[in-house]
RNA sequence: GUGCCUGUAGCUCAGCUGGAUAGAGCAUCAGACUUCUAAUCUGAGGGUCGCAGGUUCGAAUCCUGCCAGGCACGCCA
């Protein structure tokens, strides 16, 4: 097993140390190694300067002596002093067997581990609102979301995949609205597109109307918008940074603090002034009473909008074991939050509206609030009515009780850091044991260039999923047709499909979590470099090579000893890079990083694709060497194949 | 203003639990298809790792301060 090989190697380097320097107080766990720069210098390395400090001696001088004394050990072949490291060759035959035979042996299980054995975990992604179609930053999500849930699984814990619809609020009623005003009862069918398309469609009606209703209201009242607008306010903070003169720089900031108190209280009196607006609230006001033609209409175009996502999320392979719904959670929240009252957690407002002190959340989670000046948190209104977080407690608790949880992932974007800070410290304040369970897998924003604004769907300057997909789709296709088509006709269409989706999921999951990614409508995802289609390339060539061997007649069978030691440096550099697989796993799911994963998989990539030119498998010069090399690119394959499928990406068996 | 995140090659990003000469891809230039799939490979050029201090035998990595960008701080979701 090559877990337990790894092992032996570090027992043996930490005994022959402890036999030149017997004093010291090194343990087994101790013992590091790396990985040296140059695969000639060997294939382990220990870094000597941590025992420096107890021998009174250089690291130099350890190596040294270190490489001298030693004699003889069944997996290693030598010890080399390096400066003051101490390089490690093992007997590479006997690794690369071990390696390989493991991988034949576990084959889609290979780099899976138990870190989860026996625990429950739910992770909730997506969340979409069903106003208006996804866009791109909704595809980071659904992505992360989708890879973290089979990480996770691969580590054992079992996953429970959940989706909470946010179906209800004044967003929601937006859409109603347009199509109750405009639509002429069109349904999808009709107009032939998506559900959530025409749902969006309505919906950025409504803004434009909205925006126009604005400006009509502005020049009535004699008021120039333009003041208000964000551009102007934004070149007038540049503005305030580049002057230097004091009086004219406190004089501008002046200015623009009143323009922004001005244009927020203008924005509430147009709103209230707003016929549109007074709409929509009253078409709130109507659904939560419970209105038949409201809430038939809000089925209709809720159910139009959870098709087209379901036709989305297949494309992309998200899968849910369980949706929420805003809609049903929201009262249970409410009845938590009058109970969280009476027991003293939460306190109530001359007005009526419930809440929960800054000090209370501070001292129940003082490492999570350290240095923020944190307000008192509104829980719910004066008049009954729930706001964001209460739906939020609603379906937490919802979810506990659905299931025994041990871990609670949620998939949010990073801007919501602070809300599910709260939301987390009201679950403790609330005595539930398994908050400490839970868990806000952030991510960045996905964002346009600079000078290209933000990504939003009323302002139609968000990347549509579906168009991305389709796109992409097309320029796959005819990159394929443009080759030499080695693709069944029939399977042209899904292959195409696969190659477009691991172009997208590599281009997003292999960025750090944490960071935001900029993404250029006007410039395609690319399938050529470090890239999806070249993973899949080298796993369909290595599909290919095992085509070729059946029609020469090569026969190759996985459960053999292997002349591993006839292969080049290079070769067994990957053999070892292969090894490292259930590591890199390891250490994704314990830090939910998907990255680390995405960037393996294009390293290995890589090696293999120099090796491959350099290499021949199918003449090779002997026998002996062809099976070795069928071994290893049979074993490159399959932990290609493990990764992808962690990432939800397929890889087909030629392109 | 306060907090969180980010800053590495012209561009997009790895590397960050301190360690050997800072790595890829794109773009640029020069080579390689009668050869297991050229969506590829080989090579070249390209870096004050935002800046300044500190800790250390050793810092892209840890600490402090500053600078720049993003986000949050709503009876919006």
């Amino acid at each position: 097993m090559l877990i337990e090989y790894l092992q032996e190697i570090k027992k043996e380097i930490h005994s022959h140390i402890l036999k030149q320097f017997p004093s010291l107080s090194l343990k087994e766990q101790d013992i590091r190694l790396e990985r040296p720069p140059q695969p000639e210098w060997g294939e382990f390395a220990f870094g000597c300067f941590p025992l420096s400090k107890e021998t009174k001696k250089k690291p130099v001088e350890i190596a040294q002596s270190l490489a001298e004394g030693f004699s003889s050990h069944p997996c290693i072949e030598s010890l080399n002093a390096n400066g003051p490291y101490l390089n490690i060759k093992i007997k590479k035959s006997s690794f690369s067997q071990i390696v390989c035979k493991e991988i034949f042996a576990q084959k889609n299980r290979f780099g899976s581990n138990s870190l989860g054995q026996g625990k429950a975990l739910m992770i909730e992604y997506s969340s979409p609102n069903t106003n208006k179609p996804l866009h791109i930053g909704h595809v980071r999500n659904n992505l992360l979301g989708m890879a973290l849930a089979n990480l996770l699984e691969f580590c054992g814990y079992n996953v429970i995949k959940a989706n909470l619809i946010n179906d209800r609020g004044i967003h929601i009623c937006k859409s109603m609205l347009a199509y109750q005003n405009w639509g002429n009862n069109v349904t999808p069918e009709q107009e032939g597109i998506k559900g959530d398309h025409l749902v969006g469609k309505f919906y950025v009606q409504f803004e434009s109307a909205l925006k126009k209703e604005q400006e009509e209201y502005a020049s009535s009242q004699g008021v120039d918008l333009s003041l208000f607008s964000k551009p102007y306010l934004q070149g007038l903070k540049d503005k305030i940074k580049e002057t230097k003169d004091k009086p004219e720089k406190e004089r501008l900031q002046k200015e623009y603090q009143n323009l922004n108190e001005r244009a927020e209280k203008w924005e509430q009196e147009f709103l209230e002034n707003s016929k549109l607006y007074s709409q929509a609230m009253e078409m709130l006001r109507l659904w939560e009473k419970e209105d038949p033609e409201i809430r038939a209409l809000w089925s209709k175009m809720n159910s139009w909008v959870m098709k087209g996502f379901e036709e989305t999320y297949q494309k992309l392979g998200c899968k849910f074991d369980k949706i929420y719904r805003e809609s049903e959670t929201y009262s249970l929240g409410k009845e938590h939050v009058e109970k969280g009252l009476k027991e003293g957690a939460f306190y109530r407002k001359e007005d009526g509206s419930i809440w929960v002190s800054a000090e209370k959340l501070q001292q129940i989670s003082p490492d999570a609030f350290k240095g923020i000046p944190l307000k008192d948190k509104l829980l719910l209104r004066a008049d009954g009515t729930s706001v964001y977080i209460t739906q939020d407690i609603g379906t937490a608790i919802l979810k506990a009780s659905d299931y025994p949880l041990d871990k609670s992932l949620y998939v949010v974007a990073s801007e919501q850091n602070l809300h599910f800070k709260t939301l987390f410290a009201i679950m403790k304040l609330l005595r539930f044991s398994w908050a400490d369970g839970c868990y806000h897998a952030a991510y960045g924003m996905v964002t346009l260039p600079k000078g290209m604004g933000k990504i939003k769907s009323r302002e139609g300057t968000a990347v549509d999923a579906d168009d991305l997909i389709a796109e992409m789709t097309q320029r796959a296709k005819s990159k394929m047709k443009e080759e030499n088509l080695r693709v069944e006709e029939d399977k042209l269409e899904e292959t195409a499909l696969d190659i477009a989706l691991a172009a997208l999921k590599i281009f997003i999951l292999q960025v750090y979590p944490d960071k935001d990614i900029q993404f250029d409508p006007h410039k395609v995802i690319e399938f050529t470099g470090d890239t999806g289609p070249a993973i899949q390339y080298s796993y369909a060539r290595i599909c290919s090579i095992f085509r070729k061997a059946k029609e020469q007649n090569k026969e190759w069978k996985e459960d053999q000893l292997f002349a591993y030691d006839l292969l080049s440096q290079q070769e067994f550099s990957l053999i070892q890079d292969l090894s490292e697989f259930p590591q890199i796993i390891a250490t994704a799911g314990e830090s939910y990083n998907i990255s680390l994963i995405a960037n393996y998989l294009l390293n290995i990539t890589r090696k293999y694709a120099s090796i491959y030119a350099a290499y021949p498998v199918l003449k090779a010069e002997s026998e002996q060497l062809r099976d070795a090399r069928f071994a290893l690119a049979k074993a490159t394959a399959q932990v290609i194949q493990n990764g992808m499928s962690l990432l939800g990406a397929n890889v087909p068996e030629s392109m």
